[in-house]
DNA sequence: CGCTTGATTGAAGAAACTCAAGGAAGGTGG
DNA sequence: CCACCTTCCTTGAGTTTCTTCAATCAAGCG
C-alpha cells in the first residue's frame, strides 16, 4: 500500500529513555505505558525491534514454536488462520501499539500466522523473559493482565455482538470499533483509511467479498461512507452511528 | 435440572492439603493445579468456595463492580450478554474446573452476566489478590498466563472457525469440543448429557432455536446424536467427527 | 501490451430467519 | 390427582439474506 519506507517509532520501547508510549495512539494497549524509566529500561533491555516487514511478509507463521509476543511499532498486521476446509480465516487486526501473539501463550506453537498488511515494525518480546519480568515489575505484571482481559472483551465483543447482525451493520460495528479505537491515523477531513484489503475485511466479518462489496456500495450510497476501490472511509455521523448500533 | 444437591468438591481449592485438582476433569484449567502444598495453601488462603448456586441464580452481574475471578467446582455456568437489540447474547459455557470471569480483567465492572445453569458451586478469587500472590509464585503467575492464553484461543477457535459454517456443522463442533474437554461426566455408554437449555445452545451457536432444532432432529435422523427433547447426547462415531471437521 | 489479481455487478440458488401453530414437560392450584 | 398454565421445543410455510456462479472491469506488473 504505502510504499514509504516509514520512520519507526522504536523508541515506543526500546530505548526507555524516551517513554513514547504516553504519545502512542493506543496508549493502554501498548506494555510499556505507564511504567517509570527504570521500568521501562528493563523492558527494553528484553525486547528487540524488528522490521520493516514487507506487506504480505510473516512476523511468524502456525508451524513456528511459541517464543515471543509482539507489539506493532508502525504498519498493520493481520492475524489468520487455516479453516478445516483449508481456505484463510482472518482472526484479528492489529495497529500502532497493539500486542499480539498473546493467544499462544500456554501454547507450544503458534495456531495461526501473523503477516504485515503494509511496511511494518514490531517491537518483540521474548515471552520467557517477560514473564519473568512481570514477577519483579508489578506494574508490568498488572499491565500485562490488564491487556490479556482487554484481547478477551474485545474478542467477545467483535465476534459476539456482530454474529448474527446483518452485512451492513456488521461493516458499521467495524469501522465504528476501529475509528473508536483510534489506532488508524486520520486525515485532515477526520477520516481515515484502511490498510486492509477487502477480501481481508470480508474474511474478518464472515461474509463473501461479493457480499462485502455489495454492503459497501450501499452504504455509499446512502452517504455513510466512501468506497473507492481500495480505500474506505468512514464519514464519522449520527447516520453511522445509529447505522453501527441500532 | 438435577436436584439433588450436589457433594461440592470444595477441597479444590479452600484446603490446600489436598490437590483434589489433580483429579479434577478440566486439570489444565485449573489454577491450583500443579502447585505445590505450600503454594496451594496460599492459593487457598485468598479464595472462598461459594454455592450452592440455584439454576438461573447469578454469580455476577453486569452492573457489579469487577472483584473476582471465578473457578467451577461443580455445575456448570453460562455467561451472557445483551445485544445492541436488547435480546441475550451467549458469550460462553463453563464447567467444572474452568475458570471465567477474566474478560473482566482490566475493567472496572463485569460486562455480562454469569448465571448457574445447574446446582453450583464456585470458587471466588478475589482478583487483586491473586494478582499480587502472582508475584510472589511464580508457577501461579505462568499458570494464569496460561489459562488466559488458553482462553483466547478457545474463543477465538470457537467463534471464529466456526462461524460461516452450516448449522449441522456448527452444532457438531460445538458437541466434539465439549467431548473433548472432557468437562462434563459422562454416562456409562461413553455419552454425554448437556445441562444447558437448547435456546441457549442456539444463541451461543449464532442461530434461531427454530434452526437448531432443525439441525438435531436432522442429525439425529443420522444418527449421530440422540435428541430428547430436553436432552442431547453425542453418539461417539467416525462419522460424528467427520461430521463436524470436514 | 497482455497477464494476473482484486473489486464489482447480475441472476439463480441455498440457507437461515420470521411468523405462526402445535405439542410435550414441569409447576401450581384447585 | 387432575386441570391448567407456562415454558420450551418442534414443525411447517413463506420470506429475507447471503452465497454461488459467472461475467465484467480496473489496476498493477512483468
Amino acid at each position: 500500500m504505502t510504499t514509504e519506507k516509514p520512520e519507526p517509532r522504536l523508541r515506543v520501547i526500546a530505548s526507555g529513555a524516551r517513554t513514547d508510549c504516553d504519545q502512542c495512539e493506543a496508549r493502554d494497549r501498548c506494555p510499556g505505558a505507564g511504567l517509570n524509566d527504570e521500568q521501562l529500561k528493563a523492558l527494553a533491555a528484553i525486547s528487540t525491534t524488528r522490521g520493516p516487514y514487507k506487506p504480505g511478509e510473516a512476523i511468524y507463521r502456525m508451524e513456528d514454536r511459541f517464543h515471543s509476543l509482539f507489539v506493532v511499532q508502525t504498519g498493520a498486521v493481520k492475524v489468520e488462520s487455516v479453516s478445516d476446509e483449508g481456505d484463510a480465516l482472518v482472526d484479528g487486526f492489529y495497529f500502532s501499539g497493539e500486542m499480539f501473539g498473546v493467544d499462544a501463550i500456554g501454547d507450544s506453537r503458534y495456531r495461526n500466522d501473523a503477516v504485515a498488511m503494509e511496511s511494518t515494525w514490531v517491537c518483540e518480546l521474548p515471552y520467557d523473559k517477560l514473564e519473568h519480568l512481570c514477577g519483579q515489575i508489578p506494574e508490568l505484571q498488572h499491565k500485562i493482565f490488564k491487556l490479556l482481559g482487554h484481547q478477551i472483551r474485545q474478542i467477545n465483543n467483535n465476534l459476539v455482538h456482530n454474529r448474527g447482525l446483518p452485512a451492513e451493520k456488521r461493516v458499521m460495528m467495524f469501522l465504528q470499533t476501529l475509528s473508536e479505537s483510534n489506532v488508524i491515523r486520520r486525515n485532515e477531513a477526520g477520516r481515515f483509511r484502511l490498510p486492509i484489503s477487502k477480501g481481508d475485511i470480508a474474511c474478518y466479518l464472515g461474509l463473501r467479498p461479493e457480499s462485502l462489496s455489495r454492503a459497501l456500495s450501499k452504504l455509499a450510497a446512502e452517504g455513510v461512507i466512501r468506497n473507492n476501490a481500495k480505500l474506505i472511509e468512514l464519514v464519522e455521523s449520527e447516520t453511522a452511528f445509529e447505522l453501527a448500533y441500532k
